[in-house]
RNA sequence: GGACCCAUAGCUCAGCUGGAUAGAGCGCUGCCCUCCGAAGGCAGAGGCCAGAGGUUCGAAUCCUCUUGGGUCCGCCA
């Protein structure tokens, strides 16, 4: 159930027989009328904007609407009070039935309370991570990842048919880099003396795959030219890497559905089909670009290239597809990627990138709007940088390559679920401070902790309610009789509840999942205020002492409180603590 | 030179497809522990929403320009 979306039904419905009336006039759009918790309490429960959104094409003042229907909406049972307010917002309360059935509707939902089928099932693909298979994760392919899925999982929950896809970038000339590298290493484990020059992966984490390949051919390329051995040490290698990789992803509890390979993209005609398909549509020239303006490269000179004409679709220039040798750059396999994409049948796109990729959003974005002739969205979600800090002093990365701080790194010393809380508290397109110390601080100043401490609290009463003999199972709850929460702060947390629903939806509209773990902060402070109190208003406390129906009925509210912060932790992909150790 | 992102309390940040007197945490100030529940609690001070125009019933939110920060910028991926 979703009390606010149940109440813009009553108004709009009441718009409508007052056009049947002819207190309205006909013809009114009420797309534009909302129905949302007010900012200050203050003013009730929900606020309507109908009055004004209508005042103007109705033309009429915007009071005579609102009193008019306020005059309907009060004869609704489940409307306390409607009264006009400011410039014509509608304040309404509504009667206490009506939040104490949201805990109902929470504990009867269980982890379903708040699903939305406003995706109405469209297919969604969500890219994230993409990271190039030439070594482990590191920090900024974390944010990536737990921003992905997060997503991915927030899309699912609100009605959309969700696949999550990572493209293996292992076409291009930095898998000739890692078989070179790999290729030293090997060397190495045959006692050979190497260097590591500029233009190779000198990490460590290649030193077993050097090993391994040791071992599976023996000397077989020691002492023989690149050409001998480049294709399959690269073959080799990058499926190395990728073992690496879903085992970091893994390990943050990060599952895709699809790994698509750009090498899968050559030699099956899948990029020449995707560039004809531009062709046809006019796409595809020779020319030379202007150059860069501002500073020029030293090298600059004018070149004629194979060009898509993005700016047809709203890019800045058009980009390059070919090398003046030939080949294809960068951007025609990703062309070709997203063309098989929409050739899957996707009815929306999502990728997700580093920040670093902001530049390549605006053609991208035209390749897909081209390629689908403007059917198929592409949403690009671009993450900031993470800045690592450790008791307040900035981490020191090391430019000395391999020593960059791993996804590893990060979730061995503090763990998947603080890490995927803790990236997940800020906006994507806002950089993030990930202090070691500070996320792993156990006190109300860390929002992880804060509402894992919630959860947790909640499942202490209903620990100390079952000892105590009280039924505290799921049908014994919905059996209790709730009209005795009735106190304000408890019908705080009960309207805190009922607003769970509705930002479920406008999370998933936005592509925002950091709205939730905002939400369950909220939820959380609501919950250990009401706690809070029953410090020095007894009869606050959960467990009523000899009154069996009040306490059911209070850990009915706390309980409820659990399934929401459970259901919303399960989006962000942390696991809800049952005690906090 | 251009493109994209950002600018909200001393600090770190929320702010709902435009809504009422702009919120939270930290820090600061002041009160509160013989307790199911102090790994705290309550209250208070603190803002020209970077600046200037525009759109309209109404702007932190949308548009334009300016300033200041970040990222990126023709055969690297």
């Amino acid at each position: 159930m979703n009390l606010f979306a149940d109440i813009r039904v009553l108004v709009t419905e009441s718009l409508t027989a007052m056009q049947a009336e002819g207190v309205l006039p006909d013809g009114l759009d009420f797309a534009n009328v909302t129905v949302e918790p007010p900012r200050d309490a203050g003013h009730g429960d929900m606020a309507t904007n109908a009055a004004m959104v209508l005042a103007k094409p109705a033309g009429m003042k915007p009071r005579d609407i609102a009193e008019a229907l306020a005059a309907r909406l009060v004869a609704d049972p489940r409307v306390d009070s409607a009264d006009v307010a400011g410039p014509g917002f509608l304040n309404l309360r509504l009667a206490a039935e009506q939040w104490q059935t949201v805990a109902l509707a929470a504990l009867n939902e269980g982890a379903d309370f708040g699903r939305s089928a406003m995706g109405k099932g469209a297919r969604v693909n969500v890219e994230y991570v993409s990271a190039n298979p030439t070594g482990p994760l590191h920090v900024g392919h974390t944010r990536g990842a737990v921003f992905g899925d997060a997503l991915a999982s927030l899309l699912d929950f609100t009605g959309h048919d969700v696949t999550r896809e990572y493209y293996i970038n292992d076409g291009g000339a930095q898998v000739d880099v890692l078989a070179r590298s790999v290729y030293l290493r090997y060397l190495e484990a045959h006692g050979q003396d190497v260097a590591f020059e500029d233009g190779t992966y000198p990490g460590d984490y290649l030193i077993p795959v050097g090993e391994a390949l040791k071992d599976k051919v023996g000397d077989a390329y020691v002492g023989k030219p690149e050409a001998d051995w480049l294709i399959e040490i690269r073959d080799f290698a990058t499926e190395a890497m990728m073992e690496l990789i879903r085992a970091d992803l893994a390990q943050l509890g990060v599952k895709m559905d699809v790994f698509f390979s750009e090498k899968s993209l050559y030699g099956t005609g899948l990029i020449e089909s995707a560039i004809d398909s531009l062709r046809d549509k006019g796409l595809i020239y020779r020319g030379t670009l202007e150059p860069p303006k501002g500073k020029l490269p030293e090298d600059w000179e004018p070149r004629e290239q194979t060009l898509f004409k993005s700016t047809a679709h709203g890019d800045d220039v058009d980009r390059p597809i070919m090398k003046s040798d030939g080949a294809w750059t960068y951007f025609a396999p990703d062309i070709a990627y997203h063309y098989d994409k929409v050739q899957r049948g996707f009815d929306a796109l999502i990728d997700v990138f580093g920040a670093d990729h902001g530049g390549y959003v605006k053609r991208m974005k035209a390749a897909v709007s081209a390629l689908s002739d403007g059917k198929v969205p592409l949403d690009i979600k671009l993450t900031q940088l993470v800045k690592l800090y450790k008791n307040g002093e900035p981490f020191k990365m090391s430019k000395r390559a391999g020593t960059f701080i791993t996804l590893r790194d990060v979730v061995d010393q503090v763990g998947p679920d603080v890490t995927r809380f803790h990236m997940l508290t800020r906006k994507n397109d806002a950089p993030l401070d990930f202090d070691f110390a500070k996320v792993m601080e156990q006190s109300k100043d860390n929002p992880v902790f804060y509402v894992q401490y919630a959860h947790a609290r909640v499942h202490s009463v209903l620990r100390k309610a079952a000892e105590a003999g009280i039924g505290v199972e799921i049908p014994a709850l919905l059996a209790a009789d709730l009209s005795t929460l009735t106190h304000e702060a408890e019908l705080s947390v009960l309207k805190k509840l009922a607003e769970w629903p509705r930002l479920v939806e406008i999370a998933g509209r936005t592509h925002e999942p950091h709205r939730v773990a905002f939400y369950l902060y909220d939820l959380a402070a609501e919950f250990h205020a009401l706690w809070n109190r029953g410090h020095d208003e007894p009869a606050l406390r959960f467990l009523q002492e000899g009154d069996a129906a009040t306490s059911q009925a209070k850990i009915a509210l706390a309980r409820a409180v659990a399934v929401v912060i459970s259901a919303g932790l399960g989006i962000l992909g942390v696991t809800p603590a049952e005690e906090m150790r």
